[in-house]
RNA sequence: GCCCAGUUAGCUCAGUUGGUAGAGCAGCGGACUGAAAAUCCGCGUGUCUCUGGUUCGAUUCCGGAACUGGGCA
């Protein structure tokens, strides 16, 4: 308890219930910058699928990991990690105070809690060659392999869980030790950051009717263009960020295979499942501040209340 | 008006040779530490449309009614 912590703000939620409004509209009550941990985001030319904010509704509020790589080029939970520390770095520099504002857990947990990721990499052959095992002989055949190496791990993730399995091994086969006792290694961390972690949640009703609805928006805004402007271009559905909600889809009416009809439903049934997930992560993160959108109707009242907590956390 | 077919879970439908029923999807819950908008797991009681009859017993068989779809007038 010697040195202070530097000071971070979080905003979470699951899809449409509000974030960027909110981070926005925080930001320019305590001067702060917003970095975006959402894995879509940070993609070019995707921006109506992702419900991207325009440089308008930005009001010259400083916007990090928005728009920063093409869509063939990777992108993970390291890579967000280390650019979103930067970032950190550089907004305090600059004065302001860092807001992390996404809906991807995993990515938010890594930055908080400066999970060490550095000791292991990731091997692409090796991974195509555990792919390959497991569409031959089937996911049983991956986790007998993974039972030898990794019996903790093996315990934990399900047979049928082929990604999770693959990196298992992979990390097995890359450091000589069990992914299980890195993790649990990893979990006993404090926060990095004296952080404010807010997550905002609504009626899920009222969150899924909002979900439909964005949904149709996106139609309405030309989803479908911007989705053959980037098949057209060459991106495929194999990259990652061609199986962000909305691409995958349309992509998949775009080849012949779902009519425009399914395709929107699936978004519209996919995108609510994706919300569940996203409160379950937060769900069982340590301090959360919740904020239900029912006792809160209005931004400024959200903010409001996120500003008298920080005061109270004397992140302000 | 007549003739067929249907009516079972929120939706689409199986099924019960008569002993009160089960799949997919939706929905709900969960896991997650270098693909995370990804990947994976768990959860199925509902007046079997209503109403008479036969029967120890009917959602199942028979009669009638209602509704829906199709055909003929």
């Amino acid at each position: 308890m010697t040195e202070k912590k530097d000071p971070l703000v979080i905003i979470a939620g699951p899809t449409a219930v509000g974030k960027s409004d909110t981070a926005i509209a925080l930001a320019k009550k305590i001067n702060g910058a917003v970095i975006s941990a959402d894995s879509m985001q940070v993609y070019q030319g995707m921006d109506i699928g992702t419900a991207k904010i325009t440089q308008d509704e930005m009001q010259g509020v400083p916007h990090y990991l928005i728009d920063v790589l093409k869509p063939d080029e990777p992108f993970h939970v390291v890579c967000f990690q280390e650019m979103a520390k930067k970032a950190v770095r550089k907004i305090q520099k600059a004065g302001m105070i860092p807001i992390i504002c996404g809906g991807t857990g995993f990515y938010i947990q890594a930055l908080l809690y400066g999970i060490d990721f550095t000791e292991t990499s990731s091997d692409p052959t090796l991974r195509q060659e555990l792919e390959e095992i497991a569409k031959k002989d089937g996911p049983e055949a991956l986790h007998e392999m993974l039972k030898e190496v990794d019996p903790v791990s093996a315990e934990t993730i399900h047979p049928h869980n082929v990604k999770r399995q693959i990196r298992a091994i992979e990390f097995y086969r890359l450091s000589g030790t069990p992914i299980s006792a890195s993790n649990a290694l990893e979990r006993q961390k404090p926060p990095a950051y004296n952080a404010a972690y807010f997550c905002l949640t609504m009626d899920r009703q009222t969150l899924y009717a909002r979900i439909d609805k964005r949904v149709d928006l996106m139609i309405e805004k030309g989803l479908l263009n911007e989705v053959k402007r980037l098949y057209d271009a060459g991106y495929t559905k194999e990259m990652v960020s061609m199986q962000g909600l909305g691409y995958k889809e349309i992509l998949l009416h775009l080849e012949g295979e779902l009519s425009f009809e399914e395709a929107v439903y699936r978004i519209k049934r996919d995108s609510r499942h994706f919300a569940k997930r996203q409160l379950t992560w937060m769900n069982r993160e340590k301090d959360i501040l919740w904020i239900k959108r029912e006792d809160y109707p209005k931004t400024e009242d959200v903010v409001q209340y996120m500003i008298e907590k920080l005061a109270e956390k004397e992140i302000l």
